[in-house]
DNA sequence: TTCTATGTGTAACATTTGTTACCTTTTAAA
DNA sequence: TTTAAAAGGTAACAAATGTTACACATAGAA
């Protein structure tokens, strides 16, 4: 359970291959992480730090045992359930309904939000990654960014312009 | 909860861009349902039967109410999460990580599984809203795998021939 | 300062997917 | 039987995305 920061959770297929799922920030919690824990089993998702992190972690045990005793925890798994599904849905809209551009530029005006900053320290090839792409089609898209005036391009970061 | 037959599940967005998620079987409860029963709210998905089914409803206050009272409900209940949310995420790698060739393959050995049965009654128009792509393209890619000796082609129909 | 690793820009081309158009076949209704 | 609707085949082309290659800039190490 996350107190501040923010943790960007990513899908990792065999290969290697990434596709960022979407981020945790205060108050939630990785409903992957509850399935794993009431299961006992291992997950392929990969947890990365955006920024410097705080959390409370819970033994796997109270989980169960606070679910019956206390309506407020089991309010609060519930609805972090339901939020963790929505954003999983979200996602799922993203990769299979939009372009590469209009996922890119979600994907920065998020970042920016999620970072509280419009100043984002991140290179093409770690967007490349997270979006599951390649680094020169980045470049390109974001580019074409800049000229519509929406970012402003740096070495080693960018500004997201209209949030 | 589902005693027999199948349900298809599909994303459904503001468009009407389809995209189908998972089948539930015998068995199986709709995790998006049961936050959605949680939480009251609507969903943006779309359940159409497969074949011929059955299935239980449970009144929302119970849903909770059982939680609390049957460790073997909650048990239940969490599996059936823990079961979505990986299904959720092999329709995430499929779209992301797949060509369509290969999902088209996925999803015809699936829906033959599904319903016990190599013959598919189905049009590729219908296919291609499941796969959220083009008649023309599943036409196309449909013969190629007629070619590779994969399927059969039939008007309305399909068999499938390596499972 | 020189060298090297990393990041970025961009052209040229390949592949995949989407679109339009038009044809034939089959089914079922009139 | 005639006709219309639905299903499917296929060509031709457009657009999006992926790949390769190479140039150049920048930061930091030697």
């Amino acid at each position: 359970m996350l107190l501040n920061g923010a943790i960007k959770i990513s899908r990792v297929d065999s290969d290697g291959d990434e596709l960022l799922l979407y981020f945790l920030e205060r108050g939630d919690t990785c409903a992957v992480t509850l399935t794993c824990c009431l299961n006992r089993s291992k997950s392929d998702i990969k947890a990365v730090t955006e920024k410097d992190t705080k959390l409370i972690m819970v033994p796997v045990g109270k989980m169960e045992e606070w679910i019956v005793k206390y309506k407020s925890w089991r309010t609060f798994v519930f609805q972090s359930y339901s939020l963790r599904l929505k954003e999983m849905l979200d996602a799922i809209d993203s990769v299979a309904f939009f372009r590469m551009d209009k996922r890119l530029l979600h994907y920065l005006r998020d970042k920016a939000k999620i970072n509280q900053n419009e100043t984002l320290q991140i290179t093409h090839q770690e967007i490349a990654y997270d979006l599951h792409t390649s680094r020169v089609v980045i470049s390109r898209l974001l580019k074409t960014l800049e000229m519509d005036g929406k970012i402003s391009l740096r070495r080693n970061s960018l500004v997201v312009l209209d949030l």
